[in-house]
Order: C-alpha cells, then sequence, then structure tokens
DNA sequence: GCGTGATCATGA
DNA sequence: TCATGATCACGC
C-alpha cells in the first residue's frame, strides 16, 4: 500500500512540502496515493482539503485539534475564482450553545484555530473538473493586531447572543468578518444547548465560520493565489 | 452520533 | 449574482 505521509518537523518544512505541490492538479496529487478524484462534485465536498491532510502529513485524524499537532498549525484549503478570490466562507469550529458562561476570548476554541494557519488556495469553479483543479501557492499565517481586534469583536458579539440563549435571532447576518451558520449533516440534527431562560434544550448544532472577503484579505497579502 | 473536511443550492 | 441555510463524506 502506501506510506503514510510523516508529520513535518517544521514549519519551514510544512511550506516546503506545500510549496511543492502548488501546480498540481487534485487528479495527479491523488495518484501519487493510489486514488481516484471523486467524479460527481455534489458527493467531493471535502475532498480537496482530505487530500491536501494527506499529502502534508496532518495527523490530527478530525479530532478537534490543530491539523499538525506538534506545530500547532491549523490547514484550511479555500476554493478560489480565476482571480484568486475566495469562493466560500471557511469553516473554523463548532459554537458552544452549552456551558459557555465565563469563556473568554483569549480560551477560546476560534483563537486557537486562528492562531497559525496554512491557507492552499484550490482552483474551485464548478466549471473545472475536481481532477484538474490546480493547487495554488500556500500562506502561512498568522492574524495582525488589527485583524485579532476585529475578529476578537465579532466573537464577543455572537457569544453574546449565545449566553443569552438568543439563538432565534442569532443569524449569518450577524459578523462583519466572523459568522455562525448551521454545522451539521441536515436541519434535523439537534445538539444540547439552553433557552432563553436558561433552562436544558436541543437546538441545531452551529459553527463558526470566516467570511469569504476576510479569507480574501490574508490570500492578497501574499503574492499570487495560483502558482 | 459527533466533529472533522468543506461545498451545494436556493431564495433574496 | 451571492450569501444563507442545508447538505455530503469520512473516521471513530
Amino acid at each position: 500500500m502506501y506510506d503514510r505521509v510523516a508529520p513535518p518537523r517544521s514549519e519551514a518544512e510544512l511550506l516546503e512540502r506545500a510549496q511543492e505541490l502548488a501546480g498540481l492538479g487534485l487528479g495527479q496529487l491523488a495518484a501519487r496515493f493510489g486514488e481516484q478524484v471523486p467524479g460527481e462534485p455534489r458527493r467531493a465536498k471535502g475532498y480537496a482539503g482530505r487530500l491536501l491532510e494527506l499529502a502534508l502529513g496532518a495527523d490530527a485524524a478530525s479530532r478537534p485539534e490543530p491539523d499538525f499537532t506538534r506545530l500547532g498549525i491549523e490547514l484550511k484549503t479555500v476554493p478560489v475564482d480565476a482571480a484568486g478570490l475566495p469562493q466560500e466562507s471557511t469553516y473554523l469550529t463548532l459554537a458552544p450553545l452549552r456551558g459557555l458562561t465565563g469563556l473568554a476570548w483569549a480560551e477560546s476554541a476560534v483563537r486557537r484555530k486562528l492562531a497559525r494557519m496554512l491557507w492552499v488556495p484550490v482552483e474551485g469553479t464548478r466549471e473545472v473538473p475536481m481532477a484538474a483543479r490546480r493547487i495554488g501557492w500556500p500562506v502561512l499565517w498568522s492574524p495582525s493586531a488589527e485583524q485579532e481586534a476585529a475578529l476578537r469583536h465579532d466573537w464577543e458579539e455572537l457569544m453574546l447572543l449565545l449566553t443569552t440563549g438568543q439563538l432565534s435571532t442569532l443569524d449569518a447576518r450577524h459578523g462583519q468578518w466572523l459568522q455562525i451558520r448551521p454545522k451539521a449533516a441536515n436541519a434535523r440534527v439537534l445538539a444540547a444547548a439552553h433557552d432563553e431562560t436558561g433552562a436544558p434544550a436541543a437546538d441545531l448544532p452551529r459553527g463558526f465560520y470566516l467570511r469569504a472577503r476576510f479569507t480574501a484579505q490574508i490570500l492578497s497579502s501574499a503574492a499570487g493565489a495560483l502558482a
């Protein structure tokens, strides 16, 4: 079979690996692992992300930890259009719906995820078949002071709505850069939450997402999005 | 069933 | 056209 790629031992090694993948099509990369890219895009959500995890040696295995556990780095692939602009928001982490009293930004899961991230743009326009979509130039990123302040502002606004049990008024329009949207297999899924009075209740699981216009800043801070 | 990886598809 | 709300696949 095919050996699993060993986790990178340093940021530099991880970045080098990602840079070596730039310009490759997803089909070419998949072939290195004896895989074929799924044919139907609707059934291939998340495939590019899983393939890049495999190729770069991510070791978190879908546990709620950074993808590169030893380096504390989170990997995100982001679909971009022909101009290199992100086409979609980026999922960060589940939003806590219960037991969130006293939760501070400094200890939040959102901040931990954002602390250090490797962004890999991938061609994502629907006209391009999955296998032909090319991997772009990677960006190793941490938030600037201004970016972190803006994200913290959004997070605190959103968390206030969560802690007061105002799930019914919380929708994806809140937040300038961060937003909260459903994150579930379907709209019938329920997670432990609480109501406006603080009593236990169940509600649709939600996740924190980074808006595409924020991700655009990250990608444009580096040179070309596509190699 | 949950949290991970995300993108799809429809209404505004 | 575009973002919101809904959905699809995988590992365990």
